[in-house]
DNA sequence: GTCTATATGTGGATAGAC
DNA sequence: GTCTATCCACATATAGAC
């Protein structure tokens, strides 16, 4: 507590900087002296402090993922409590994930939009120690969610709902990881989102008021049609985790 | 004609080799050396048939993306054509841009799903050079079908229909990017799609079959609510491209 | 066209002084 | 905890013999 002020501090300049960077250029695309370099350290102190990039990267996801994780299963058990065993709306479902998630974007000390930009690309990431993290990290979460939306949606079949679970996961990280990827792809200003102009928070405000209901739309949709009983075959997939 | 064969093999054989590799260990994390062992050609050979690197990147792609720009364009004068000036539907829309993406996947002679995953991973890569190639290669086919939605959703604010364009392209690439990515974040097997069992073939029916659906869905979904003149203001982004 | 050998740069990580 | 100096593996790319 004596001098630990400025040894904590070099800690989360690092992190930050190490957000920043990774969601910029990725991870192999981004070295250690950029990130050391950026955060006016020196070289060794990565190391010092996290014992390697792999270690770092983690570090950067679990300080952010702590919050998000707890939160998410915080909305949802406040939902259920006042749902009183009665099963939720399916846009309440999605409301407690992804406006979860949203609200990080609102909110700078949470990491605002370049943690959530960092998240939304990530997820594509190929390295198998990410895969193997983010598994991990994600578990408990997305059972507690997957479970919700099989009652939510009790008439849809359990492999379908993975499936646009799925979906819904992509579009939202796509929306998120893209805001200044896929204007490139289609040729076309965003409005405010892409700008600095009306800050992050009306970035993610922004994103959340448009996402929502294509999502929902996308989650309610008619079931698709499978010739014979191709679909008793898709049926009931066996969760790995127990 | 004569000794080209030979040559002819080697390029086609890097090509081949590099797509796989970049689809799973990304374009950082995949070395040349990697590359031409594989192929079981000369550490030289990329350098002397393609000239570096990046330029072997964006020719694995020009070569699939040369089939995909072609179908996709003629896939939408036909149904044009038959529509004999009227709107298209937008499931018309969808099958056009989607369903000759996923027909690539079924084809082996087209990159089969290995192509699409890379694709889809690619999307995401934040070098510059890579962005800057996509754009390229794909403005002409987006402004077309952007025009063909607006046509086919008359009612929605063009905007509304960009983002759910981005929504859309996410979720795809997401859905075939992930075959392997996201059942571990959601800890589920998902049917024959994940196993080699019914093959790539199959991959891409099952595919197209669930998330067509959903994408639909999406893209018909009831416009969000704003407060205020929220709306007016996001309304008529201008293209980039005249 | 293919190969060997090598030029030249950069990566992550660490030992040891302070 | 921080810094310098350095190790060493590996990257892309090329020059020149065959």
């Amino acid at each position: 507590m004596s001098d630990n002020k400025t040894s904590q501090d070099t800690r989360e300049r690092i992190l930050d900087v190490a957000e920043r960077l990774f969601m910029a250029h990725g991870y192999e695309g981004t070295s250690m002296r950029m990130i050391t370099g950026d955060a006016e350290v020196n070289l060794a102190a990565v190391n010092y402090h996290f014992g390697s990039k792999e270690a770092l990267l983690r570090e950067v996801f679990r300080r952010r993922l702590a919050w998000l994780n707890h939160e998410r299963l915080h909305e949802l058990d406040a939902l259920e409590a006042e749902a009183g065993g009665a099963p939720l709306k399916p846009s309440q479902v999605l409301e407690a994930f992804f406006g979860t998630l949203l609200r990080m974007g609102e909110n700078e000390a949470l990491g605002g939009m370049t943690f959530l930009r960092l998240l939304g690309r990530t997820l594509t990431e190929p390295a198998d120690f990410i895969r193997t993290f983010f598994a991990g990290e994600y578990a408990e979460v997305i059972e507690r969610y997957k479970l919700a939306l099989f009652r939510a949606l009790p008439d849809v079949p359990k492999a379908e709902i993975i499936w646009r679970f799925h979906f819904m996961l992509g579009a939202m990280s796509y929306a998120i990881a893209g805001t200044d990827i896929l204007q490139v792809v289609t040729g076309c200003e965003l409005g405010d989102l892409s700008g600095e102009k009306a800050g992050e928070r009306n970035a993610a405000k922004q994103l959340a008021a448009r996402v929502m209901p294509f999502l929902l739309g996308g989650l309610r949709a008619p079931l698709p049609q499978f010739e014979g009983d191709a679909y008793q075959q898709q049926e009931m997939p066996l969760p790995k985790t127990a």
